[in-house]
DNA sequence: TGGGGTCCT
DNA sequence: AGGACCC
């Protein structure tokens, strides 16, 4: 019965290999070959399988992979925008083959039952793919090998197709169809992933993690109840930590152990519903269909932080935050037509327990509306959003990470005439110049300082007198992406000191001033940019320490506050319009690149302050950008 | 431990 | 609104 064919299945499971890590190197080529580690604030979240050989695993802290790895190459990752894009990209390629089931950015099950039942409604097809087997040993006679799979080159033609089941057959031609979509994946994109082939979502998962990276294992039905057997009941998906030690109490460690235990026993401790799951996954049973779940069901943004305890700097922060989920909604919207329909922040508040406290509101409608501008609608949204904040916390708090989004939306119908002229003018908005940014509430130099201290003070404090290497590109207006930065691309023959201090708020008030004072912008010669140096030579330099070349080298560096340069640039686009006919010409809207260091440190230094920011060279998509403006260099360097 | 997400209660 | 889970 089960083998009867309308209940097989082959459900493939995909996991792009350490995905931010090798996004960034993707990206930057000049990082191919070298130990990549990607950080979100103090902690190192993926590293390269380069780093984990030498011995830096994911997930540890900045300071201590750098101990175990001097040469370790940090990318900060907390802008999950290129993610996002590859990502889509990648769950694409693998919507073509079934339906996709995703799970975060770099993961998915895809149901391959049709494309397999394709293959093998005329006859036996050939099969030649490479693929770790477990159960290998029952259909080929070959021995076998229980840790992981036997390796094999698969060649159809030397299998003995009689002793093979119909299920077998089915995930061996599965292999097939894997193989040839994690070529396409590779083609298409660029990333190599690890895939597990069988008959369901919960072991093709458990079989994709068997061998990685860049490689897939097929789980044949003979070898399921071998293969899970010793498996720890952490490792089914859905069993956490609460999970796990409630069923520790129960004296199970292992997925024998919980088959050991009844239904009853199981759903008394946990519930109905996960004593059911329970007792069916350590049998290897997974009925739950693969199922595209569309569009998420929530947007948000969040930052995380040290040193929040008013509210003008929660305010600070979500002025930062604010814009990118405008952002994300407006591209949400012309992508489904939804809206959202509630606003929710969420905040954790310093102290041993993990606990998130949310409250949600009716979303005002202003934030949505097309006759404001994005930054008059974030501004509605910080005022919202500090309200709530203000209603729910006490006179004395302290905050460390602060989420504000958007949930609850409502499909919005395309035949309602007012909804297509939002979606078209949110559409057309891509396409047409910017309006002047106005700075709404913050356009008194006063209240602006207030503001910088707030930004400088919530955020973790850097390294003083360091060298911040700064630039934002121009954006053509004909651009999709209008807020597309290039941080930190540069020149140091461009490079003009605009602060004395050696302190980095000071810093950044001085060149706010100076900026307002007059400072004027003129366009450099494109050879500026087009010489970038390559990582490795920055690299190099960074290792032996030569502090002086580096700075007269074309070097990269990306400001360790983004979020602060970001803010930097909203509050200061006024005074940076910058004036060019050139920009004027090519339909440019902003451009500008500037760059300031402290001077009063010393060059080892400024060296240790460098080495501990993340060099970023051009990426390739970025140069592509730029180059495809027609050789118009759309960058300026801020002149005294 | 980040910056996101899901679903269930 | 919060909890447990996932990456």
């Amino acid at each position: 019965m089960a083998d009867s064919p309308i209940d097989i299945r082959v459900i493939a499971h995909f996991d792009i290999d350490c995905f931010y890590a090798q996004s960034e190197v993707l990206r930057c080529p000049s990082l191919r070959g070298r130990p990549v580690g990607v950080t979100q604030k103090f902690l190192v979240v993926t590293t390269n399988y380069i780093a984990r050989s030498l011995g830096v695993p994911k997930m540890v802290s900045i300071d201590e992979a750098k101990k175990v790895l001097p040469a370790l190459v940090l990318v900060n990752g907390e802008d999950l925008t290129p993610y996002r894009a590859e990502s889509k990209q990648i769950m694409a390629v693998l919507g073509r083959y079934g339906v996709v089931q995703r799970s975060g950015l770099d993961e998915g099950a895809v149901d391959i039952t049709a494309q397999v039942k394709a293959r093998l409604q005329c006859g036996f097809p050939a099969l030649s793919f490479s693929s770790h087997i477990l159960g290998w040993e029952a259909v080929s006679g070959e021995p076998g090998n229980d840790s992981g799979g036997t390796f094999v080159n698969v060649d159809s033609t030397k299998l003995e197709l009689e002793k093979i089941s119909g299920v077998d057959t089915a995930l061996l031609v599965g292999s097939q169809v894997v193989s040839e979509m994690r070529s396409a994946i590779e083609k298409e994109t660029g990333f190599q992933c690890s895939c597990g082939v069988a008959q369901n979502k919960m072991l093709a998962k458990l079989a994709s993690s068997l061998n990685k990276p860049s490689k897939q294992t097929c789980l044949l039905s003979g070898a399921v109840e071998r293969f899970i057997a010793p498996l720890p009941a952490r490792k089914i998906p859905g069993v956490g930590r609460q999970t796990e030690a409630i069923l520790l109490d129960l004296g199970v460690q292992t997925i024998t152990d919980l088959k050991k235990v009844s239904v009853c026993q199981l759903s008394e401790r946990l519930g109905a519903r996960i004593g059911q799951f329970l007792y069916d996954a350590c049998r290897g049973r997974d009925y739950t269909p693969v199922l595209d779940k569309g569009p998420p069901k929530s947007i948000t943004v969040e930052d995380s932080f040290r040193n929040c305890t008013t509210l003008q700097q929660a305010e600070g922060i979500l002025r930062v935050l604010a814009p990118d989920l405008i952002k994300r909604l407006d591209e949400d919207r012309v992508e489904t037509g939804r809206r959202p329909k509630s606003l929710t922040l969420k905040w954790r508040v310093q102290g041993p327990k993990w606990n998130f406290i949310s409250v949600s509101t009716d979303l005002p409608v202003e934030l949505l509306s097309p006759s404001l501008s994005k930054e008059q609608r974030a501004a509605v949204a910080v005022e919202v959003a500090s309200r709530l904040l203000l209603r729910n916390l006490g006179h004395s708090f302290h905050l460390v990470v602060l989420n504000i989004g958007a949930t609850n939306f409502v499909e919005t119908s395309t035949s309602d005439p007012a909804v297509r002229d939002i979606r078209s003018f949110l559409q057309a908005q891509g396409n047409s110049p910017r309006k002047e940014l106005k700075v709404t509430s913050k356009n008194d130099a006063r209240a602006r300082r207030e503001s910088f201290k707030t930004m400088t003070s919530a955020l973790p404090a850097g390294p003083t007198g360091a060298v911040l290497g700064l630039n934002f590109s121009a954006v053509a207006d004909s651009q999709k992406t209008p807020d597309t930065h290039i941080f930190g691309s540069g020149h140091v023959g461009d490079e003009y000191q605009l602060s004395n201090s050696s302190d980095e708020e000071d810093g950044w008030r001085d060149l706010a001033d100076q900026l307002k004072s007059g400072v004027r912008a003129s366009c450099p010669t494109a050879t500026n940019f087009t010489q970038t140096q390559s990582y490795k030579d920055v690299s190099d330099q960074l290792q032996s320490q030569q502090s002086t070349d580096l700075l007269h080298s074309k070097s990269i560096f990306k400001t360790s506050h983004p979020a602060k340069l970001k803010q930097f640039f909203v509050e200061n686009e006024d005074v940076m319009k910058l004036e060019s006919p050139d920009s004027q010409r090519a339909g440019v809207t902003n451009t500008g690149g500037l760059h300031f260091r402290t001077q009063t440190a010393g060059s080892s230094r400024i060296a240790n302050s460098i080495a501990k920011r993340e060099v970023v060279p051009e990426s390739t998509s970025q140069k592509k950008k730029r180059k495809s403006r027609n050789g118009t260099l759309d960058a300026f360097v801020i002149r005294k």
